[in-house]
DNA sequence: CCATTTATGAGACTGGGTGTCATCTTAGGT
DNA sequence: ACCTAAGATGACACCCAGTCTCATAAATGG
């Protein structure tokens, strides 16, 4: 017991489930909005109990935003196995290259997402909450990585202030993509964003 | 009516009430846990009903940061006062004094308070928030002055990108500083942060 | 001194989140 | 095939945050 990772035919169920309300749930925010649907409604439409449903997410905000601690995970891998020798910014801009994948694979679902999220203070709030995570993770990351004959890495304030600008980046950069509609190329405000640093101003 | 902001009798009774209270409840979050303290009993050990408390802060969070507010305000106009031909960073670093000066005025209360924030997720949350409405207000104010000959501010993305890892850069000091037990140099945690950029690494 | 705000208190009400318990289903060993 | 134990579900009861309404008390301004 407490060994291994083993993908139980349980746990592949709870993640069909988990998805499936997940989908019932955003859809609903997305017609009457995330404050006007109850725990109640979001159950009944699914065809569970509020019971059920809030074992599957503790809180109405992660039926929205629960797919965020995956994304985290990935960035923070994709972070790991930048080359060694490279700088920690541009390392920062290639691993987000995986998060903004999946806005470029599913662009008109991925902008309704952002834009609940943006026009809703309580979700607003639990992203900034997960935001915060992947920047202790990201900096752990940085400062793992062989420094490449810089500084010994006496601690991570740098490796962290640098993932928290990142994080940055890409936030404001989906801002300026959602309030163009999606129609503003991502990865060039992603681009943009980052060189707010690279000139010196 | 809705003209001035005339600091009226009433006013400032409203706000010695309202300091009253938040110092109440702050001495009863620190004791208790944050929490563990309901607003019946805040309201109780702060000799009003439940309902007044809840008309001077709308929410059990606000009671710790609705001093916030006029921190970020003045944040800003620190900032909109620099000279015009700063630079963003230094400028940003500069206004950011404003803030670091509360910490060094009373640090046993800024400790508590901060101690306090950063171990209730709630709290945490709450501060993300207001920090964001910071950043669009840094941003606007950073892009509002004359950029001494550089761009003629086609947006404020690279602004806005600027003040948001600026206001990381306070964040992972205090970060930093409260984990010291507020022994290291907030001033000088502030400076490498902000150091984090401009060696280029 | 009276009339009109304005602060307060009381209480009802909705909704989120936790916890418990009984029931049902499914997995896994015999 | 069967039996048992573990896990999933549903049906509550419960606490608390936050909103709203209404009645009353207090201060303000004429």
């Amino acid at each position: 017991m407490a060994v291994a990772r083993t993908g139980t035919t349980r746990d592949i169920a709870r993640a069909a489930v988990r998805a499936e309300l997940a989908e019932v749930a955003f859809e609903l925010f997305r017609r009457e909005g995330f404050e006007n649907v109850t725990i109640s409604e979001l159950a009944e439409a699914a065809g569970v109990s509020r019971s059920t449903f809030l074992r599957y997410f503790g809180t109405k905000e992660d039926a929205v935003l629960f797919a965020l601690d995956a994304q985290g995970e990935k960035v923070a891998d994709a972070l790991r196995e930048r080359p060694a020798g490279e700088d920690d910014w541009t390392a920062l801009r290639r691993a987000l290259d995986v998060a903004i994948e999946q806005y470029r694979h599913d662009p008109v679902e991925a902008l309704a997402v952002t834009r609940l999220v943006r026009d809703t203070p309580a979700l607003c709030a639990r992203q900034s909450q997960k935001h915060r995570g992947w920047r202790h993770a990201l900096g752990r990351a940085l400062a793992d990585r062989v420094s490449a004959g810089g500084t010994p890495a006496v601690d991570a304030l740098g490796p962290t202030v640098r993932a928290a600008a990142a994080l940055d980046c890409l936030d404001i950069a989906l801002d300026y993509w959602t309030t163009s509609d999606g129609k503003s190329d991502l990865e060039a405000l992603l681009d943009r964003a980052f060189a707010a640093f690279t000139p010196g101003a």
